[in-house]
DNA sequence: CTGAAAGCGCTTACAG
DNA sequence: CTGAAAGCGCTTACAG
C-alpha cells in the first residue's frame, strides 16, 4: 500500500527492481542487458527488452552517474559581453557542441561567464556536475582555463590557447588570413589597413600574423603606421578607419564582421562608397553582414563543426587521450563586390 | 591502501564520510550542518564548517540529487531554426533563465530542438536528468507542449500558450502594439499597413489583435487589403513590402525586425526612402536595428527579465503552485526618425 | 543535539 | 549465463 502511494506520486516511474521483480530476474541481468556489459541468454535479453518497452522503463541517469561516477555532462562556457555581432558564433558552436555531445548520451549545461567573473563555471565545477567542459573563446592569461587546470577539469578551447598542455581546436585563422592577404596584394593594391579587435584575445595575434606572412611573402613590408588594433568599440572603429581613409590606403581590412559592420556605418555617415572611393574586406564571417549592399569580401568557415571537433576533442580528452587537439584547415576566401 | 589509492584517483575528492571520521562525528551531522536541516551544537558546527573549508569539501551533487529524488536542473529549449535577427531574444532569454536559476543552485541545459524534432528534448525528459523545462517560443499546436503534459513534466513558456493549464510568462503584446498603433492614427495616419509572421506563433495573434484595438478604439475599420501574414521568408516579405508601397499606404508595420530588416532590404534597392516616401515601424525590437540610419520606431520589452520571471513561474511550478502564470505589463514605445 | 541505519536507483566485482 | 551483495555519496525518519 505504501508502496503503491509512492509509486503513484511518482508518476509511477519504473525502476530497475521493478522489472527484475516482475519478470523473477537479478537486478544485475537487467541492467546487464540494459548495458550490455556482460553475456545474457538471448530468451532472457528479450524478455527484459520487451518488458521494458511495454512498461516504458527509461533509466535514471542521476543513479547511473552516481554508479559510474560520471555526470554525463558537460558545460560550454559562452561570454557574456559578447558582441551581437558575434552571437552567430557562440550560437553555431553550442549547437556543434550539442550535437555531438547529445550522440554520445551527454548533455550540456550552459554557463555564461563575464570576462572576470566566473561564478557560473565554478558553482559547476564544485559541484561536481560535469565530467568536462568547453571554453568557446581563448584569451591571453584566461582565468578560466587557470582554473580549471588546478582543478584537474578536463576541457578543451575553441580557439588557440598559448598553454601546450590545453586541448584545443582551432580554424587556420593564420594561413587562410594569409590567403585572403595574399589575394589583395595580387590584385595590385599595396596599402592594405588593418583595423583588429582586442589583443587579449589570441586569434587578433593568429589574424595579424597570417597578414604579416602575406606581405613578407609578397617581399613587401608592413607598414605599421596603417595597422590599428584593440578597436573596441563603434567610436574607436570609426576613428580608426577614417585615419586610414586620410592615409590614403587601398582596401581596409577588418578582423571581423562586428568591427566590419561599424567601418559601414561611419562610410555611410560621411558618403564614402565601397568599393568605388576604397575597398573593404573581413576576416572574419558572422553570417551577419551576408546578404548586405555592398556585399563583403571575407573567410569563411565551418563553425558547427568546430563545436562538434571541440567536443570530440573533450570526449578523447575525458577517455584518457592527452593528445587530441586539432587545426582545422578547411575555410574558404568568398569573394564580393566590396574589394572588385 | 586501496583506499589510498583510490583517493589519488579521485583527485582526492573529499566525501562526506571522510569528514565524518576526520572530525569523529557522524555522516548525519555533517550533513546536517552543510544543510541546515536540524539543530547543531555551535560548537560541532564551527568545527565541521572550519575542517570543509580548510580541505576543501565540496558535495556531490550528483549523490545529493540521488538522496533528494531531485536533479538540480532544468532545460531551456531553443529553437533550431532561428532567424538570425530573433538570435538576441533567445539568447537574453537563456541569460534571464540562467542566473535565476543559478540563484536556486540549478543549472541549465541548453536543448536544441526544430520544429518536428525534440529528440533532444525526449532525451533530456526520458533520462530524468530535469526537474523542469522552459520553452522559449510558443506556437498553435505545439508538439513539446503536449509531449511534456503528457510526461506530467513541470514546464513554463516564453510567450503565451492556448493551454490554460501550462505556466506562461508573456510580455503584453497586445497592449504595447494597441498602444503604438494609436499612436500613429492619432499622428494622422489612416493607411497603416501590416506585415505580420507565421500564423503558427501565437504572438502573431496577439499583435494582430493590438492592432484591431487600436483602430477600434479610433473607430476606425480594418482594411484587410493591407494586411498581409505568414511572411515567412525574404522574398515573400519583399513582395508583400512592396505591394503595400503600391497601395500607397502611410506606413507600414512589422511585427518584428526580422520582417523589418527585410522590407529595409528591397527600399533600399528600390530606392524607396524611409520616412520621406514612406513611413516605418515594427512591433519587436531585436536591438539588432538599433544603430541603424534610418532609426526605427519600435517597442522595446526587457527580454532578460522575461527569461528571469520565467524561470521564477517554473519553480513555483516545481514547488507545487499551479498558479503562477504572469504578464508582464512594462514595454516602452520607441519613437524614432522612420515615422517622423 | 547526535548517531546508526535504511534508502535513492543504478553498476560491478565476485562467486557459482 | 545469473544472482547476492557491496558500493557510489548523499539525506532523513527514527531513536535516544
Amino acid at each position: 500500500m505504501d508502496q503503491n502511494n509512492k509509486k503513484v506520486d511518482n508518476q509511477k516511474r519504473l525502476t530497475i527492481s521493478d522489472v527484475a521483480n516482475a519478470l523473477g530476474v537479478s537486478k544485475s541481468t537487467v541492467s546487464r542487458t540494459l548495458s550490455g556489459n556482460g553475456r545474457i541468454s538471448e530468451a532472457t535479453r528479450k524478455r527484459i527488452l520487451q518488458y521494458i518497452k511495454e512498461h516504458n522503463y527509461t533509466p535514471n541517469f542521476i543513479a547511473k552517474s552516481l554508479a559510474e561516477s560520471k555526470t554525463f555532462n558537460i558545460a560550454a562556457v559562452i561570454p557574456r559581453d559578447y558582441n551581437l555581432v558575434d552571437l552567430p558564433f557562440f550560437q553555431e558552436c553550442m549547437i556543434g557542441i550539442s550535437e555531438y555531445a547529445s550522440s554520445q548520451n551527454y548533455d550540456v549545461f550552459m554557463c555564461i561567464c563575464y570576462e572576470d567573473d566566473m561564478s557560473q563555471l565554478e558553482r559547476i565545477v564544485e559541484n561536481h556536475k560535469v565530467d568536462g567542459v568547453i571554453l568557446t573563446r581563448t584569451l591571453f592569461d584566461d582565468k578560466k582555463e587557470q582554473y580549471l587546470l588546478e582543478k584537474k577539469v578536463p576541457f578543451a578551447t575553441i580557439g588557440t590557447s598559448i598553454n601546450k598542455e590545453v586541448i584545443q581546436v582551432d580554424n587556420d585563422h593564420r594561413e587562410a588570413c594569409k590567403e585572403m592577404t595574399s589575394y589583395l596584394i595580387m590584385k595590385g593594391f599595396r596599402r592594405i589597413g588593418l583595423i583588429g579587435g582586442s589583443e587579449t584575445h589570441i586569434v587578433t595575434l593568429n589574424r595579424y600574423r597570417g597578414y604579416e606572412d602575406a606581405h613578407k611573402e609578397h617581399g613587401l613590408s608592413v607598414d605599421k603606421q596603417i595597422v590599428y588594433m584593440n578597436a573596441q568599440n563603434s567610436i574607436t572603429i570609426e576613428k580608426y578607419a577614417m585615419e586610414l581613409v586620410k592615409q590614403d590606403v587601398d582596401v581596409i581590412v577588418c578582423m571581423d564582421d562586428s568591427i566590419c559592420t561599424n567601418v559601414l556605418k561611419v562610410f555611410k555617415k560621411e558618403g564614402i562608397k565601397v568599393p568605388q572611393d576604397i575597398k573593404l574586406a573581413s576576416y572574419f564571417n558572422s553570417t551577419m553582414l551576408e546578404n548586405r549592399t555592398p556585399s563583403i569580401t571575407t573567410l569563411q568557415f565551418n563553425i558547427k563543426e568546430l563545436g562538434i571537433e571541440a567536443c570530440r576533442a573533450l570526449f578523447s580528452r575525458i577517455n584518457g587521450d592527452m593528445n587530441c587537439s586539432k587545426i582545422i584547415k578547411k575555410y574558404e576566401v568568398i569573394l564580393k563586390e566590396s574589394t572588385k
